[in-house]
DNA sequence: CGTCCATTTGAGGACGTTCAAGTAACGTGG
DNA sequence: CCACGTTACTTGAACGTCCTCAAATGGACG
């Protein structure tokens, strides 16, 4: 009995291509790790010894300039895949926005494994090509969107990723009401704007009605259609 | 005889991992074609039904809003990979911005050939992996960065990743002259800028002796580690 | 030499930032 | 459980950067 075994994320994340023997192995090399909230796993411009499958939790990547500037460059959920296998250095720092499990790797250890085993490889490309559309579409927002139009963007964005935390239930509905795993200066830092334009936007959405904002972290989606067209 | 054989990018594109008689195979699926420079070979959100390999030129990435205004998502240059493999649609426009060779595989062949050879897929892998810490370092730039910084990023940007054109000569050392293969409009596309704030900021830099201008596509680096700290 | 189009330059204004103050939520210790 | 202190967030006012709109310049080509 292995911890894959009992793993959440053994179906959905790139494990899901192994049988159980190569599961076995795998189990052999990584290890479980848990984070607390604003703990990071990497940071942005080491080299790069490990990866990881998110088991649970939210996290960030994000680069900075030297001065300070911060840029939130990705987030990731549950099942999926962190660091920078076959490469040298990593780009971006990793943290943990929420309390988080992870499966960690040794980068060398599991570049050798991954390339014994194609499917494994397979579901990571698959994974990274996924990544890519995603982050190619957020470009889109920070060159080319207002404030108003990012915060409604982001706010659509987060109801259907935050979808998949139980896999059970409605499937793929995009929820109605969902607690930010972001601080507002998170938010501002994956928007590419400041905290209080951010804050400003909220209380806009708000008092057209397209949402409710029960508490600082919880979000209630009251006109989806109108948030879209606000989207852009 | 294949066309493979007579390849310029043979050696540096996702085909560098198969052997000739892979390659021989691999010629019977795919096929040259020339782009006039403005012709699309993908457009945004079409079915997926082609991908290819760059043989000659550059390219851009592209999506918009609904709206109009446009924003670069990629450029690719020789032996870059584009199109998106096991998936349905795609996200981005791509279009030539210079005269350019592509070599063309309808996405199910190409689907079905990668599968298969898993030496193939790694290279792909790797590709990916690099397209998507260079998209996420132009993040900061997009969310974080000022007129100049943006302008200053991109010469640098452009001096380096230009000399790969040739494969024989200087060895990754940066350009000191070369010949922008895109517009002021299209610069600023890339940059999340209007064509305005590009012209002006090009003219700073020229007025501060940073770079030359010796006409309009012409670029000459004349203090290199000057630019760099503008680049933020 | 004249036309056309890309680019540059100029002036004014909008949007988002900056700086500063006020308010609400949260945890901690009494 | 409440008072307090701390932190996060909101709101306000002034400023600055970049955008918008408009006109001028310059290079390419017939």
């Amino acid at each position: 009995m292995t911890a894959c075994d009992t793993c959440v994320v053994r179906n959905r994340a790139i494990c899901s291509s192994l049988d159980s023997n190569e599961l076995e192995t795998l189990n052999t090399i990584g290890r479980r790790r848990t984070l607390a909230p604003g703990e990071s796993l990497i940071w942005e411009g080491e080299d790069s010894v490990l990866v990881a499958n998110v088991i649970d939790g939210v996290l960030k990547l994000s680069t900075g300039t030297e001065d300070g500037r911060e840029q939130i460059v990705g987030v990731v959920y549950p099942s999926d895949f962190i660091g920078r296998p076959f490469g040298s250095t990593t780009g971006h720092g990793v943290t943990a926005l929420t309390e988080a499990k992870v499966c960690v790797f040794s980068r060398r250890d599991f570049d050798a494994f991954a390339r014994e085993h194609p499917a494994l490889e397979h579901k990571l490309l698959q994974r990274t090509l996924g990544e890519l559309d995603r982050t190619r579409r957020w470009m889109l927002l920070l060159g080319r969107k207002s404030a108003g139009e990012r915060v409604a963007s982001f706010i659509v964005e987060m109801s259907e990723r935050l979808v998949e935390q139980g896999c059970q239930g409605t499937h793929d509905q995009p929820l109605k009401r969902f607690s930010l795993p972001f601080s507002r200066q998170q938010i501002a830092d994956v928007l590419g704007l400041t905290i209080e334009t951010v804050s400003r936007q909220f209380t806009r959405l708000k008092s057209e009605g397209l949402v409710d904002l029960p508490s600082r972290r919880e979000v209630e989606i009251l006109d989806r259609e109108g948030l879209i067209a606000e989207a852009g």
